[in-house]
DNA sequence: CTAATGACCATTA
DNA sequence: ATAATGGCCATTA
C-alpha cells in the first residue's frame, strides 16, 4: 500500500479537538520519513482527511496549503486553543494505540 | 537510473 | 531564546 495513503487512514482516526504531530504519524508508519508525511499532507486531495489536525512536535503549527492562517482557523473552529503560533500537546495531544 | 525538494526533527552553537 | 546543520525518505522531475 502507498505511504501516503497509510497516513491518511491513520490521520482519520484522530478525532475532533485533538491534533498530532508528523512524527507521530511517522512512528505508526515504523519509519523515520518525517518530512515525507508532510508531502503526503500537502498533496492530499481527499476531502475527509483533517490535515489540519497535524502539527509539529514542538507544538508549532507548521504549514497548510492553503496558509497557515487558515489552519489557525480551522483548529480554533474546534476549540482547540491557539496561543502564540502554538498548540499546547498535553491538552490537545492524541496518542495512538 | 540520479538529483532535487519538502506542511519535519534533533542536536549543536 | 534563535540559527544553522545534518539526517530522514517518499515523491517528483
Amino acid at each position: 500500500m502507498m505511504f501516503s495513503k497509510k497516513c491518511y487512514n491513520l490521520l482519520k482516526k484522530v478525532p475532533r479537538g485533538k491534533v498530532v504531530s508528523y512524527k507521530q504519524i511517522a512512528e505508526q508508519v515504523n519509519i523515520k520519513a518525517y518530512r515525507a508525511v508532510g508531502n503526503a499532507m500537502n498533496k492530499n486531495k481527499y476531502k475527509d482527511v483533517p490535515c489540519h489536525r497535524v502539527v509539529e512536535s514542538d507544538g508549532s503549527i507548521g504549514g497548510f496549503v492553503r496558509g497557515v492562517d487558515e489552519k489557525i482557523r480551522l483548529l480554533r473552529k474546534e476549540e482547540i486553543e491557539v496561543v502564540d503560533g502554538k498548540i499546547d500537546l498535553k491538552k490537545y495531544g492524541y496518542f495512538f494505540k
